[in-house]
DNA sequence: GTAGACCTTCCACAAAGGGGAAGGTCAAGC
DNA sequence: GCTTGACCTTCCCCTTTGTGGAAGGTCTAC
């Protein structure tokens, strides 16, 4: 057949690891290849794209459930449907990243902060000492009593 | 003995589930735990605090394996040399959050462009159709044959 | 003495693959 | 014709970070 591959031709088309094509496939979030005589996967370059899509809404942050849902709408309805699954993907996905955009801008804050606290300690604290006020120093007491 | 508790009143103390204590514990993570003569778990505060540091290295993204290390630091050495391990934590991980904020930026970027193209497709289709130029559109050929 | 809360261990499962073994196939070179 | 090396197959186990549930022991209060 023209314009077919084998999945090392797909490999290298998409850069996606034939393990995670394989792992796909028995997923069921890809149909079933058709085979050769000997029992290798052929590719048709619709087939590739429905790899393409899946691994790019898995990049984009889909779980592999939802990829497969996003797939399947896709390769299963017209172009106007599909652009509305794609909308609410799109707008369920932005939230996400705005929520984890700020918690981690809120994490990196919590870093600087901890960086000049640990640093104050280490003006502080002679070799082999604690300081008192470290409270990153696990060890310390916090109200003179349960340490061992 | 006073100050101790049993896995359920350090969960109330720390929001850490209690399965989630047994399995560090499992992982030696937290070391074994003395027992009751009913073999209850039984912590003491410093365990407690020993259970926390690794649980709010796990929440700033350490993986296990780090937060052990850094936990095994903090209850083995002085404050000075905790602080020179915490500041090199710190920097490692500050990096992986810029990165990370990078690229969750450009992700929203992309999104952003997607849904253009979504609405555009949606604007354009009769429903039932597919709009030939809509590269979101799986299934639409791009030049009259398959497509690599 | 019994109900309900609490604790134990063990086994299985999740996502999303990765590693590697054992073995079949194919094309090129000699 | 035979060998070599690249490719392909299935199979099973491992990873990480837990979560869920079953079966069963313990403790406290009424």
């Amino acid at each position: 057949m023209a314009n077919t591959l084998t999945i090392g031709g797909v490999v290298r088309q998409t850069g996606v690891p034939a393990k995670t094509i394989r792992f796909y496939e028995a997923q069921g979030v890809l149909p079933p290849s058709r085979r050769t005589l000997a029992g290798y996967r052929v590719y048709s370059p619709v087939e590739v794209r429905r790899l393409r899509l899946v691994h790019r809404a898995r990049l984009l942050g889909l779980s592999l459930r939802e990829a497969k849902a996003l797939a399947d709408q896709a390769f299963a309805s017209d172009c106007a449907a599909f652009a509305d699954q794609l909308l609410a993907f799109i707008a369920r996905q932005r939230v996400a990243v705005d929520e984890r955009i700020a918690e981690l801008a809120a994490l990196r804050a919590e870093l600087d902060d901890l960086e000049i606290h640990a640093r104050h300690a280490q003006t502080q604290a002679e070799p082999g000492q604690r300081v008192a006020t470290c409270s990153f120093c696990p060890l310390v007491d916090e109200k003179g009593g349960d340490m061992p």
